[in-house]
DNA sequence: GTGTCATATGACACTACTGTCATTTACTTG
DNA sequence: CAAGTAAATGACAGTAGTGTCATATGACAC
C-alpha cells in the first residue's frame, strides 16, 4: 500500500500518477512495465516515486484493488438477482464485463491480465482473501437455483462455477478480439444469446 | 529459425541447448526468460548462441513449433474419429491434453503460456498460417456432426469452436491446479465426464 | 527569523542483461 | 603441411532499468 505521503498529495497529482501508471501497465503488462517510463510520463522525480510506493508490486496492488477492483465491482451490483432467471443473471454478468471494457478499456485489460497471471504466489499476495468472495456468490446462487429446479441437480456445482468463470472471461476476450461486435448494433447480444442457449440446452437442444 | 550451424551440431549438443532453453522458458516465461541465464545453464559461450539463433524470439519460435508443437501433436492423432461419437472425440481431446501435461509438464506449460500471449503480432510471427489448421479441423468435424444429427443445427459453429477451445484449455489448467486429480485414480475422468455431461445436456439436463 | 519537520529531488552506484566483433581454434582437403 | 573455411570464444560497449541517499526546498510554529 502507498505511504501516507502519497495520500496527502492533491487529488490532481494522485490522479496524474495513477493515470500514468495505468497507462504503463496497460501498454506493457505487469512484467515489462517500467517505473522509469512511468515517472517520466507523470513527470515526477524518481525519488518521489519511492517516497510514495515501495516498488512496482506495491503500485500494482494498489491499482488492482483500489482502482480496477472498485470500478469493476460497480458494474455488477445493482440488480435484484433473486427474482431473475439464472440465465438472465449470467447474461447480465457477461454484459457488465463488456460494458466495463467499453467504458474503461485500460482498466479492463489490466484486470484480464491479472486474472491470467500464472504466479499464484503474487496473485495471493495481491488479493488476500477477497478472491473467495466471487466463488461464494456463485456457489450460493447455483445451489439456490438447484433447489428451485432451475438447474439440474446432476450438475456439479464446483465444475459449473469454474465453467462459468472460464466462459465469462473468454466472452470478454472474444469481444475484444472482434471489436466490431457492439451492444449497440446487437451483434454482441446475439452472440451472447447463442452462448447462453448452448449453456442452457447443451449440444443436442432437443428438449 | 536457427542457422545451419546449429543443425550441424551433434544431437547431444543440440539437446543440451534445447533443454536449457526449455528450462528457462518454463521457469521464467517468455518475457523474463534471459539468454544470459540459459547459456550459463547450457555452458555454451555467448558468441555461440548468436551463431545459432538470431535472438530470443528466434529461439522461442523454434521451440514452440519444432519441440512443443510436434510433440503435442503426437498425442491427438491416432484415432479413427469418423466412427467415434462427438463427445468421445472431445473426451479424447481433453485427455490427450492432460496426458501431454503429465509426460511433458514443461513443454505443456510453455504451450499454455504461448496460447495466452496477448501480443497477437508476436503470435502471428511465430505461428504463420498453422494457426488455422486446428480451426479447420473443428469446423469440419462440427458441420459433419450437424448433418448426422448429432449436434443441433441451432448451435452456431464458430461459437462452439470457441467454446470448446476455451473449456479445453481451462480443463488442463484446472487439472494443473488440482494435481490430486489423476487419470489413474479416475477422479479426473469423473470430472471430465461431468463437464461433457454439461456440454451435452446443458444446465437443465431434462431431455 | 530561526528551528523543525515533511517532502522533493536527481545524481549515483549497482544489476542484469543484449548483440557484436576481433581473435583463436578446429577441421578439411589438395 | 599449408591454405582456406567453418565454428568457437569471451571481452566489450551499450542499453535499460532499480533503489538509495545526501542535499535542497517550502511551510508552519513560535
Amino acid at each position: 500500500m502507498p505511504t501516507q505521503t502519497f495520500f496527502n498529495l492533491s487529488e490532481d497529482k494522485k490522479k496524474l500518477i495513477i493515470d500514468a501508471a495505468v497507462d504503463e501497465f496497460f501498454e506493457n503488462g505487469y512484467e515489462k512495465m517500467s517505473i522509469a517510463k512511468m515517472i517520466n510520463k507523470a513527470r515526477i522525480p524518481r525519488g518521489s516515486f519511492y517516497q510514495y510506493f515501495e516498488d512496482k508490486q506495491d503500485l500494482y496492488t494498489f491499482i488492482i484493488i483500489n482502482i480496477v477492483g472498485s470500478k469493476k465491482h460497480s458494474y455488477f451490483e445493482n440488480s435484484n438477482f433473486d427474482k431473475m432467471k439464472f440465465l438472465d443473471i449470467m447474461k447480465e454478468l457477461f454484459v457488465s464485463g463488456v460494458n466495463f471494457y467499453k467504458d474503461e478499456p485500460k482498466l479492463a485489460s489490466i484486470a484480464t491480465e491479472f486474472l491470467n497471471i500464472k504466479d499464484l504466489e503474487l496473485k495471493r499476495n495481491i488479493l488476500g482473501d477477497s478472491q473467495k468472495l466471487g466463488h461464494e456468490f456463485f456457489k450460493n446462487l447455483i445451489e439456490n437455483r438447484k433447489s428451485r429446479g432451475e438447474i439440474s441437480k446432476d450438475i456439479d456445482t464446483e465444475m459449473l462455477i469454474y465453467f462459468i468463470n472460464t466462459i465469462n472471461s473468454s466472452f470478454v476476450e472474444y469481444f475484444i478480439e472482434h471489436k466490431n461486435l457492439t451492444i449497440e448494433n446487437n451483434d454482441l447480444l446475439i452472440y451472447l444469446d447463442k452462448m447462453l442457449f448452448l449453456l442452457n440446452n447443451g449440444l443436442q437442444s432437443n428438449k
